[in-house]
DNA sequence: TTTCGAATTTAGTCTTATCTAAAAATAAAT
DNA sequence: ATTTATTTTTAGATAAGACTAAATTCGAAA
């Protein structure tokens, strides 16, 4: 007997991790996500997967067929979506006001983003002043799960001259961060394209209209610019 | 085999819970607590408590005697002080910054004492400035789990030209928190007594050196005040 | 189309935290 | 000093979430 979604479906804080790892695995591509991905993703076994996708399936935020991996539903992506957001709110929060780095706030907030009360959020919002990305950059939904996705493009795409600022970068594992942020850019900084090497594929990048960095095409690869 | 607390105890949200409902109850009284207080308490029945008071006896956070009831050791209070240190720390952060009614606190303040990171307490406490009480008045354990416990007096039990700051109420029920709210009183108003009432007992104060109010004896009597 | 290997599910166990019902211990009263 | 009433503990169940080991299913290769 499926449960009847009339109007609000409560998930388990476990139920809501499965749920954003199935999301995030379904992103991009449109095809189903298998068992070995989600138990590779959460870190745990193929069989307690198994389980947990059955309870998925019978809440209908997912649509399970035995053996042929799973498809996020409608109101599944709506569910997920609003976890993401409350995730990176808190990251917001984090750094912006209790001066955390980059690298430290997704533990602390993968914890925050289960705390149930749909106010605070809604109050957390508007103390941060309604932000649209998080600190990495990535876009924050809306209450209504709805993102204002901006086109990006990578750094090492642009052309001399173009302009734009670092939204987000692909591998935003510590030890890059750390990287970027030693070499002088950030999450937010104004970038402007001033020369492409040749040779090798390097960039001469202007930041914030004061500094000048260089960058291997690999780096700048790796960061994400939406232009203006 | 009891748990060697040698370095540090790590107990479940549950176990917190029974801990903070424990301490609780020992206070004041210096005899122990019993099963039945603590299941009335924690809205379970006897033998899950039971069960619990065998767990948290192990971990020797709490002295258990079966068919006696329970003390809790120092190791304990020290533990259940830094959860209520966490609660009253998040009631200040939702209250301060997110505008949150004093009333509308403690239940997800109940959620966010349970998030594990001692950084993002010293981050807090620091961004928050370091306050000693929380919105009910209630004061903040240092993280060593010292209390910064200031006199206190009843503000009916103030004489006249008395001066002090309004730090608690006894009975904080969302209805007389609101009362107070109503009358322009509130935890953290630097208050003077101008007058006492023989007839009723009732008094005139003075708020912030600005607003006169009048309030019953009965209402002063529920109102507790660091004098200064 | 049969077989083989990888992926997936099932079955059974464990832990935590709860419950109900029944047994045992304590405390109080005759 | 017994009996009775209350409190507390034990025993056995349940549910969530995880695991291991065994069984099943799928799909690809021969």
């Amino acid at each position: 007997m499926p449960q009847s979604n009339k109007k609000s479906m409560t998930l388990t804080t476990a139920e809501e991790n499965y749920l954003k790892a199935i999301y995030h695995l379904s992103e991009g591509g449109k095809k189903g996500v298998s068992t070995n991905d989600v138990a590779a993703e959460m870190k745990t076994k193929p069989a307690s997967v198994s389980d947990m996708l059955r309870k998925l399936g019978e809440k209908e935020v997912i649509e399970y067929r035995k053996y042929y991996g799973v498809h996020i539903t409608d109101e599944g992506k709506k569910l997920a979506l609003q976890t993401i957001r409350k995730h990176r709110l808190w990251e917001v929060f984090l750094v912006e006001k209790l001066n955390f780095a980059w690298d430290e706030v997704h533990e602390v907030a993968e914890e925050l983003e289960h705390i149930q009360s749909p106010l605070l959020i809604q109050r957390l919002d508007a103390y941060l002043n309604y932000p649209k990305f998080d600190p990495h950059g990535d876009p924050i939904p809306d209450e209504f799960g709805d993102v204002r996705a901006r086109p990006r493009v990578a750094l090492n795409e642009m052309e001399v001259d173009q302009t734009g600022q670092i939204v987000a970068v692909k591998d935003s594992s510590a030890a890059f961060l750390r990287h970027l942020d030693k070499m002088g850019a950030y999450i937010g900084a104004r970038i402007k394209v001033l020369d492409k090497v040749e040779f090798d594929g390097s960039l001469e990048i202007l930041v914030d209209q004061k500094k000048t960095l260089f960058m291997s095409k690999d780096v700048a690869g790796n960061i994400l610019v939406q232009q203006s």
